[in-house]
RNA sequence: GGGACGUUAGCUCAGCUGGUAGAGCAGCGGACUUUUAAUCCGUUGGUCGCGGGUUCGAUUCCCGCACGUCCCA
C-alpha cells in the first residue's frame, strides 16, 4: 500500500512530532482522560437546528462536544472548526477574544484529525449554521497522521479494508452501512424472541466439521493434544438442542469455509440458523417472507428498493418453483430429458457443461442449475425439491423420495437462504452419510463425514423439525445496496503484507 | 486457478512517440473578525510497488514477482 512504509520518514510527520514535543514542554497533557462530554452534533441539531438565532442568543447554557477535528477555517482572529462525532458534525466558533490566552495557544497548535472538546453557548452563523461559540477548547488525543484529503477523501479500497478507521472517518456512508448492519441484525432478534425462539451459542470449534459441505480451517488444541476444525455450520448441534426440547432455537454466528474470496465470499462470514421443531420448509418459506418485510418495513417502510440499479419487491408470496421447473422455464428442454441420467448429461454436454459421464442425475441437475438458472433469479424465488445426492440433512419427499423438501431463497441471482425439513430418520441419516463418505473416498474434499454421535442424538428422536440458515452478509449487503461483502464486513480477509 | 485493469507526494490524480516528474488539497511561512472544498501571496515535499532485461538513457518498452480491484472457474 502507497506510503505506508515510508511513514516514518515523511516530513508531515516529523513536523507533527515536532509540534506534539511542543505541546508537551508546554506541559500540556496530550491525552487527559478527564473531558465529560455532555452533548453530540446530532442532538444538539435537532434541539436548535430549527430556532432563529433571536431566540438562540436567550439560552444561556453552556453545551459541550468532543469529536475528530474535520477541518480549520482561519481568518486571523476567528476561526471555524469542523468537529465530528458518533452521529455526524457541528461547527464550532473559535475567537481569539472569547477564550483565554492558554487556550488560544493550544487551539494554533491543534491539526486536522485531533480528537478535541469545545464548551460554550449555541448560536447560528450569519449563513444560518448553528455553531457552538468556544468558551473552552481541549485537546483530547494527538493525531500523528495527517488524514487524506478534505474533498475526495479516501477512496483506495485497499487502504480503505486495512486500515477501516480512516475509511470510519472520512467515509460517512461506511459508518451509515455499518449502523444499519447492526438495525437488521436487532430487527431479526425481534422477530425470532417475537415467535419464540430462544438465542442459543454452540461450538465453534469442532471435532468434525460438520453440517455443511464445504473444506473447513483446521487447528490444534495443545492441552487436549487433539485438532479441531473451525465449525463450517453450526447444524448439527442445533438440531441436538431440538431434541433436547429446546424446539425453537437460532444462532447468529460466524461461519468459517476454506475457500475462494470474492465479491460474495469472505472466509469468515456471520449466518443466522435457526430450527423450529413441528413445522415443515414450506411454514419456513412462510416465515422467510414474513421476516424479509419485516425488516424491510422497518428499514425502508415500503417492500420495494433498488439493488446495484436493479428494482427488488419482496411483496408476498414470493415465486416458488422446483429445481426441474427452475431449469425448463429457463432452458427450453422437454421434461423428460431431465429425469433420465444419459439423456441428461447429452443435454449439459450441449450447453458446453463438463460433466463426468457416470454423474448422478441428481448432480447433473444441480450443475445445469448453478450455470444457467441461478443467475436469471432477480425477484425472490424459492427454489424447492433438491436431488437427495446433495443434500444429506434433508429429508425425502414423501412422493418422490429421490428429492428433498429443501428450498433455497434467490434474491438478485445469488443465494440468501437455504432450508430443509429436517432428516430425523437416524438410519436414512446412516445411509445418507455412507453416501457422502463413499464420495470422499472417490476424491471429494467437501462431502459431509460420519457422524456416529449425532445419529445417535437421532435415536433418541428428534421431532419432525425444520430449519434454515440465512446468510446475513449477503442480506445486509441487500439492504445497503453495497456492491461487495466487503463492504458489510468491518474487517475483510486480506492477504498479509510485508512490513 | 485463468483473464483484464491498476500501483506516481500524506490524500485525489495528470504525466503523449523513452531524455532523471506535475497539479489540487494537506503541510510550512505570511495576510485576513461569520467561513463552510473559505480566499489571497509565497513555499517544502518523490527509491514513480519490488526485482531483472533492452537502451547512451526507463515512471514510460519487455519479462518476472508482490499487493489490490473487477470478471470468469
Amino acid at each position: 500500500m502507497r506510503g505506508i512504509c515510508q511513514m516514518e520518514e515523511s516530513e508531515l510527520i516529523r513536523k507533527r512530532k515536532e509540534k506534539i514535543a511542543g505541546i508537551r514542554a508546554a506541559g500540556i497533557d496530550l491525552y487527559p482522560n478527564d473531558a465529560r462530554v455532555k452533548n453530540t452534533s446530532t442532538e444538539l441539531k435537532s434541539r436548535f437546528g430549527n430556532m432563529e438565532q433571536e431566540s438562540l442568543t436567550q439560552i444561556q447554557e453552556t453545551f459541550s462536544l468532543a469529536g475528530r477535528l474535520m477541518a480549520i477555517r482561519n481568518f486571523g482572529k476567528a476561526s471555524f472548526v469542523s468537529i465530528q462525532d458518533r452521529k455526524g458534525r457541528l461547527q464550532a466558533f473559535i475567537h481569539k477574544g472569547l477564550i483565554t490566552e492558554p487556550h488560544y495557544a493550544l487551539f494554533k497548535r491543534l491539526d486536522v484529525g485531533d480528537i478535541v472538546y469545545v464548551s460554550g453557548r449555541i448560536f447560528k452563523t450569519k449563513t444560518g449554521e448553528l455553531t457552538i461559540e468556544a468558551q473552552e477548547i481541549r485537546l483530547l488525543a494527538k493525531s500523528v497522521h495527517p488524514l487524506p484529503e478534505k474533498w475526495h477523501g479516501l477512496t483506495d479500497v485497499e487502504t480503505r479494508y486495512r486500515q477501516r478507521h480512516l475509511d470510519l472517518i472520512m467515509n460517512p456512508d461506511v459508518k451509515e452501512v455499518f449502523y444499519m448492519r447492526s438495525r437488521i441484525i436487532k430487527l431479526i432478534r425481534d422477530f425470532m424472541e417475537e415467535r419464540d425462539f430462544l438465542e442459543v451459542e454452540t461450538p465453534m470449534m469442532q471435532a468434525q466439521a460438520g453440517g455443511a459441505t464445504a473444506k473447513p480451517f483446521k487447528t490444534y488444541h495443545n492441552a487436549l493434544g487433539m485438532e479441531l476444525y473451525m465449525r463450517i455450520a453450526p447444524e448439527l448441534y442445533l438440531k441436538r438442542l431440538v431434541t433436547g426440547g429446546l424446539e425453537r432455537v437460532y444462532e447468529i454466528n460466524r461461519n468459517f469455509r476454506n475457500e475462494g474470496i470474492s465479491t460474495f465470499h469472505n472466509p469468515e462470514f456471520t449466518m443466522m440458523e435457526f430450527y423450529m421443531a413441528y413445522a415443515t420448509y414450506e411454514d419456513l418459506m412462510d416465515l422467510t417472507e414474513e421476516l424479509f418485510i419485516f425488516i424491510a418495513r422497518n428499514l425502508f417502510g415500503v417492500l420495494q428498493f433498488t439493488y446495484q440499479g436493479t428494482e427488488i419487491d419482496l411483496t408476498a408470496p414470493w415465486l416458488r418453483i422446483t429445481v426441474k421447473e427452475a431449469i425448463i422455464q429457463y432452458m427450453d428442454v422437454a421434461p423428460g430429458v431431465l429425469d433420465d441420467q444419459s439423456q441428461a448429461v447429452a443435454f449439459s454436454r450441449q450447453l458446453g457443461l463438463e460433466v463426468d459421464e457416470k454423474e448422478a442425475l441428481g448432480k447433473i441437475l444441480m450443475i445445469i442449475f448453478e450455470e444457467k438458472v441461478e443467475k436469471n433469479l432477480i425477484q425472490p424465488t424459492f427454489v424447492t425439491q433438491y436431488p437427495v445426492e446433495v443434500s444429506p440433512l434433508s429429508r425425502r419427499n414423501a412422493l418422490n423420495p429421490n428429492f428433498t423438501d429443501r428450498f433455497e431463497l434467490y434474491i438478485c441471482g445469488k443465494e440468501i437462504a437455504n432450508a430443509f425439513s429436517e432428516l430425523n430418520d437416524p438410519d436414512d441419516q446412516r445411509g445418507r452419510f455412507l453416501m457422502q463418505l463413499r464420495e470422499r473416498e472417490a476424491g471429494n474434499e467437501e462431502a459431509h463425514q460420519m457422524d456416529e454421535d449425532y445419529i445417535r442424538t437421532l435415536e433418541y428422536a428428534m421431532p419432525p423439525t425444520a430449519g434454515e440458515g440465512i446468510g446475513i452478509d449477503r442480506l445486509v449487503m441487500l439492504f445497503t445496496d453495497s456492491a461487495s461483502i466487503r463492504d458489510v464486513i468491518l474487517f475483510p480477509q486480506l492477504r498479509a503484507r510485508d512490513e
